[in-house]
DNA sequence: TCAAATAGGACTATATTAGTCTACATTTAA
DNA sequence: TTAAATGTAGACTAATATAGTCCTATTTGA
């Protein structure tokens, strides 16, 4: 199986929220309310926008957060890899695979995998976030 | 995180060595030896394989396993879902998701994620087991 | 100084994936 | 005709990843 995350879902439906939002700023309680996600795991994920300079916000009552780039320079690719951390098509992919995986030597897909890894990020790196918004 | 599954790439390790073999019949425990593969959890790959016509296998003493189609003739999506079931991209978008999803009337996201879900599937039945083997 | 907000760590619960165990059925060769 | 080699199949357990909760700061405006 092949999936976007629900955190990835909840934060795309945060940022179109943001984003088709009049308010200056935005809270978290907002768009939980809205949405119907649960306020502490959208918290979280707004702080992870928010620390890849997706999202800025404004601490402190009448805080809340507002959009720092257009959705169409964020891709896609960049949300997954900033909620969910690296995209890595197959485990043997990953970083620290290199100590991790029993076999290194023999292994006998790794290189079409990896082109296949190529490919699927080109293609969440094409798509951004005015495609969901 | 977006991922093949381990069993799919032990599938591919599987095709790929009874592709290259110059046997008539492979049987599981050669393929499991040579590949440093759990025997018992690449049976059951091998008996998913069989059930979808990729390939076929003699029971008995000196039985074993052969190619039914060839290499190119398998997309690498039919072997996913045969292995690990339907792929959708986002929870929302599985067959069932009609009575478990909440929001099915609020969900702001889902027509492009129905779209990036065509994409991926594109990608994964162009991509063929000629490409691993 | 209080209430409303973001910030962030630690924890628990749930779901998915990987792997194991046991029993049975089929075929071949001795 | 029987033993060994093989595939078939279901139930179970273990490991891992994902989702969600709880609690306690910290910041800031009224």
């Amino acid at each position: 199986m092949i999936r976007i995350s629900k955190k990835v879902e909840y934060a795309l439906m945060a940022l179109k929220f943001i984003s088709n939002s009049d308010h200056k700023l935005v809270t978290a309680r907002e768009i939980s309310d809205n949405n119907n996600i649960p306020y502490d795991l959208l918290s979280k994920i707004l702080q992870k926008l928010k620390s890849e300079n997706i999202l800025e916000s404004n601490q402190g009552a009448n805080g809340g957060y507002f959009m720092k780039k257009r959705p169409e320079d964020i891709p896609l690719y960049n949300l997954m890899s900033a909620i969910d951390g690296e995209i890595a098509i197959a485990e043997c992919l990953n970083e620290n695979a290199e100590k991790d995986c029993t076999m290194l030597d023999t292994c006998v897909i790794k290189s079409p995998m990896l082109k296949l890894q190529k490919e699927v990020e080109e293609l969440f790196k094409r798509k951004t976030i005015s495609d969901f918004v």
